[in-house]
DNA sequence: GAGCACATGTAATTTGTTACATGATTCC
DNA sequence: GGAATCATGTAACAAATTACATGTGCTC
C-alpha cells in the first residue's frame, strides 16, 4: 500500500522531534490538533509499515524506565517526507464545521435563535483562540527552543489570527441580525 | 439508528429548497461545499431512511419527463432539523488541511522550498475565493429569490472573506519568509 | 494507596470513497 | 449523432472512530 497522509504526519513528527508513538500523539494533540486530527489507534500500526518499508527503524529504549519504543527516521524515510512536502500533489483544504452549517440552515429556525447560534459560534473561536495562546503556541515555542524548528509557531499564529478574526466577523453579524429584530 | 449528520444535511437541504437526491447533491456541490462535503452516494440511501422514519414522504414525480424521486420534509421532519438547530450538541470544527500540515512540516525543506510552498497555499485560496464569488454566491443569492433564504448568502460571504483573508495572511508570511533568505 | 499520566495495542463498528453500472433527455 | 447533464443506484474497499484491554511508574 502507498503512503497516507497519517503516514507522513507520523514521518513529519518524527522529524520534528517527537521519538514514540505516545510522543506523536501528544503532539498532533498539542500541535497539528487544530487542522489535522488523528486518532492514537491509527499511529501505533503506521509506525509498524513505517518500519516495515524501512522508512525509520525502532528499537526498545532500554534508558527509559517504562516499555518504550523508539523510533527514527532513515535517510529513506526522510527522502521521503521532504519529496512529499515538496511534491505538488492537490491540498484539498477540507472543512467539516457542524456549526457553519447549522449556520447555513439558519433559515429554519426563529432570528432570535439564530442570533444566540452566531454568539455560540463566537464563543466557540474565542476558546479556541485562548487554547490555541495558552497551550499550542508554548508548545510550539519549546519544540523551537529544542528541535530548532520554526514553521510549527507560524502554524500556531495562523491558528490564532484565524480565530480571533472569526470572532470579529460572528460579532458583526451578530451585531446586523440584532439590528433587523 | 439515530439521525446523523448527512441526516441533518439531507433535511435542511430539502427545507432550503431541493427535492430530489440529484438535487441535493448539485447544492451541496454549489453551496455547503466549501465547509461539509458529500458523497453523492450517501444521499440516496438517506433518503430512504429518512422516509422510513417518516420524516420526509417521497412521490415519483410524473410532471418530470425524466425519472426523478421527489421528496418533502413532513411535520416530523421539520421539527427534527429545527431541534438539532436550536439543541447545543458540541460543535467541533474539524479542518483537515494537507496544505497547512505541510506548512507546519517545512522546516524540512529548504527556505526556498517552503516560500514556493507558501506562495500556493496563497494561490489556492485566490482560486477558492474567486470560485466563491463567481459560483456559490450565485447560487446563494438564486436560493434568496426562490426560497426567501437568507443564510446561505451569508455562508458564501463569510467563505469569500475567509480566504480573502487567507490571501493577505499568506502574503505576509511570504514576504516575512523572503526577507529571511 | 488512589489517581493520573505513560505506553501500547486489539476488535468491532461506522463512515466515507472509489469504481462500476444503467439509462433517459437535452443541447449543440 | 455525440457529448453533457439528469437521475439513481450497487459493490467493494479504505479509513476512522469507539470501545475495550492491559499494565507501569509517578505524585500527592
Amino acid at each position: 500500500m502507498a503512503l497516507t497522509n497519517t503516514s507522513y504526519l507520523v514521518l513529519g513528527m518524527l522529524h520534528t522531534g517527537a521519538k514514540s508513538g505516545y510522543d506523536i500523539k501528544r503532539m498532533v494533540e498539542l500541535s497539528a490538533r487544530f487542522f489535522w486530527k488523528i486518532s492514537p489507534v491509527q499511529i501505533y500500526p503506521e509506525l509498524q509499515r513505517l518500519e516495515e518499508k524501512g522508512l525509520i527503524t525502532g528499537h526498545d529504549d532500554l534508558q527509559s524506565p517504562r516499555r518504550r519504543r523508539s523510533y527514527e527516521l532513515t535517510d529513506l524515510g526522510l527522502t521521503s517526507l521532504r519529496n512529499w512536502l515538496t511534491g505538488n500533489d492537490k491540498m484539498p483544504i477540507e472543512l467539516r464545521d457542524i456549526g457553519l452549517l447549522k449556520l447555513f440552515f439558519a433559515d429554519a429556525i426563529e432570528p432570535e435563535q439564530a442570533i444566540s447560534h452566531v454568539r455560540a459560534l463566537r464563543e466557540r473561536s474565542e476558546a479556541m483562540a485562548e487554547r490555541l495562546h495558552s497551550q499550542i503556541q508554548p508548545a510550539a515555542a519549546e519544540a523551537q527552543e529544542a528541535e530548532g524548528v520554526e514553521f510549527p509557531a507560524r502554524a500556531a499564529r495562523l491558528g490564532i489570527e484565524y480565530h480571533e478574526w472569526l470572532v470579529e466577523w460572528y460579532g458583526r453579524l451578530e451585531s446586523e441580525l440584532e439590528a433587523e429584530l
